[in-house]
DNA sequence: CAAGTTTTTTACCATTTGGTAAAGTTACGA
DNA sequence: TCGTAACTTTACCAAATGGTAAAAAACTTG
């Protein structure tokens, strides 16, 4: 075991790398209480207990993951510049996140999970790390509505209706597949109907 | 145990109903593998072999669960009117979506459970049922569109918004409590945002 | 290369969980 | 009201699952 004051080894580094790999596409196919050990286990090529030598339990690799990704997931969040052209950073960020739902689902639908289920090991880090990121960018487009650069609305609705949209494209992909199988152009479509539907809606 | 052919006696159709609607609460917050048929047995007040007499097992009262729930879930759909106002039905639908989501969250996260772990349980009847339906609604849109009755975009892309934004209410409830607390005027304040978002999106 | 440390593997365990068997109880039609 | 069918309860079980103990193997470093 390591102590709490050393630094993890190359190995250490790694192979943790490899458990949160593998068992972030089992807990966003099957959320936390559908994935077992050992299929983690099976998943990245180690023992059951050998994933316990690098994570205390189980749900010490759910919230590792959940805490590793969360930076990443939201910075496109953060990248809206207030000094920007208004329409132009938002529909950049929905541009972003419609991108990454097509790059990465299965931490859209790790989150998804979660936060369906009532968030029960993220609601502190959403209070401490969202809120105020959350905020803090409605306050930017709180502002350009009050500069009459885009439509006046609710920001906060904004943004949930941004989010909505664009992960309802990685979410409830199985739904969506069906109703419009053929998928070659589906993500052309998808990302032409969120622009022209943005833009309307902001356009003063 | 009661025989195919016989129709159910007063106690089964009762009893039945009981186990749905504590499942549907369980089911709903913690997914299907995430609750036990202890736990079904308890919110209903029952024993668990009680549960195995009237279902076959833990998956048989997901699967009735879904198929008796998908019929009144997906009714507002149907029941846009080919021949009324066209952007008046579809607010009328977008209106009755937002409520539905206000008074069966329960029913919004058992399907957003589903759907999210690749509808494992659900596909053929996504296939069945809501395909023809969502065919032939976006027929109607269609339609509505080349009168230029309404503003000319992607109707299955439109659907997905509309699905997206209003269970969004729902489903990401644990999200949006956080982000926007104080929750008296947030229902009305969402009404309003998605139907000024949709009156937009949808006037030519 | 030798000693010590880190990492991996094998064998195992206690609890939980979905489900069964069968006895006991209640409801209901003749 | 009596017999039978429907329903409920108690006791139980096998498999799955999260996790542990400790030996074996591999790696690091003086």
């Amino acid at each position: 075991m390591n102590s709490p004051a050393r630094k993890p080894s190359r190995i250490q580094t790694e192979n943790r790398q490899r458990i949160r790999d593998a068992a972030l596409g089992l807990f966003a196919t099957h959320g936390f209480r559908g994935t077992t050990l050992d299929q983690i286990a099976e998943a990245c090529g180690m023992h059951k207990p050998n994933l316990i030598y690098y994570y205390d339990s189980k749900e010490a690799i759910h919230i590792d993951l959940l805490n590793t990704l969360m930076e990443e997931w939201l910075s496109p969040l953060d990248a809206m510049n207030p000094d920007g052209d208004p329409l132009e950073e938002i529909l950049g960020y929905i541009r972003r996140k419609m991108e990454m739902s097509r790059l990465y689902p299965r931490e859209s639908r790790l989150f998804a999970n979660e936060i369906v289920q009532g968030a029960p090991r993220m609601l502190p880090h959403l209070e401490r790390t969202l809120k105020p990121l959350f905020d803090r960018q409605c306050g930017i487009l709180a502002k350009w509505m009050k500069d009459g650069k885009i439509a006046e609305m609710h920001p906060a609705h904004l943004i949930f209706s941004i989010w909505a949209v664009t992960q309802h494209y990685a979410d409830f992909e199985a739904q969506i597949s069906v109703l419009l199988p053929g998928d070659d152009k589906r993500a052309r479509g998808a990302d032409q109907f969120v622009e022209m539907m943005f833009r309307k809606v902001l356009t003063p």
